[in-house]
DNA sequence: GAATGTATGTCAGACTACTGACATGAGTCA
DNA sequence: TGACTCATGTCAGTAGTCTGACATACATTC
């Protein structure tokens, strides 16, 4: 049956390609973090705690794009392990801001210097303007995407 | 302590930019295929053998980003569903080619419409230049992280 | 023909992230 | 002040995906 416009058509999809980019960088991250004993996420809380230290853990899930449950577990999981420290009572509202310890700074340090090294390799054979036009335009697909919430 | 050219400048980074767009389209696609009762790898699956009948349950993981072992629990569920077939005996060794059956094109259809308008509204605001553009850096990004793997 | 390497289908267990739910604190407004 | 809304922290259960493992089928090589 006619599926015309109607349809995706994957060989040209964008969303498709979007998808396939990410799933490759996902796994390449993977391969350079597992030797270090971690993963995407715990990197990306302990990159946004480097960078914006105090962030509260609802704060960091939207920081690394998961439900603020999953970041709960995370944290409490980093407390032990002794790389993130949070307060015991909240200085003010219900908000437990966390920083890094040295521990987790030093954990950090080796991974995001693997991530680093993972994003030059992404990147090699892209001209400056070629990078700054596909920031462009993620940057409008976010937006586009975020603006209207599902049209029923 | 310096961080420097090592580290990730999350602000200006493609990777982490890369990664919130595919978050957005993910929550977004979701967001239009939970009312149909359907997941975006339930999805990926029905559409892909909708554009190349007989695939593969390998082929099929493969072409929706995740491993042979999550397609093929998926495919399980789809056949007692009723909108996949496969053979009950491989024709040449032990690959499985499946199809889409007429219940399963009926889901893929309304699916299909609902996911090609979270592209639409992706893509609302960029002109055929810039989404050729984006296409092409997405490409690139691919193709640089397939071709190193991990360099140690 | 035998040995090896590669790809597939399948089963089992573990993990990660999610949805749902509840209580609490802060801000807004009548 | 009280009612309402909103964001947060937290607990519990569920669902989707992953890693690990094994047997099988085909292709290649010696």
């Amino acid at each position: 049956m006619s599926q015309g416009e109607s349809g995706i058509h994957l060989e040209t999809s964008l969303g498709y390609l979007l998808k396939e980019a990410s799933s490759a960088l996902r796994t390449a991250m993977e391969d350079v973090l597992r030797p270090l004993g971690m993963t995407i996420t715990h990197y990306s809380c302990l990159e946004l705690l480097a960078q914006r230290p105090g962030l509260s853990s609802s704060e960091l899930a939207r920081g690394a794009f998961v439900t603020r449950q999953s970041m709960h577990v995370l944290l409490q999981h980093l407390e032990r392990e002794g790389q993130v420290a949070r307060p015991s009572e909240a200085p003010v509202g219900k908000v437990l801001p966390a920083r890094l310890t040295p521990r987790g700074r030093r954990a950090l340090a080796k991974a995001s210097a693997a991530v680093r090294s993972v994003e030059v390799r992404m990147l090699a054979g892209m001209s400056d303007a070629e990078q700054a036009a596909a920031f462009r335009a993620l940057q409008s697909m976010v937006r586009s995407l975020r603006d209207d919430p599902a049209t029923p």
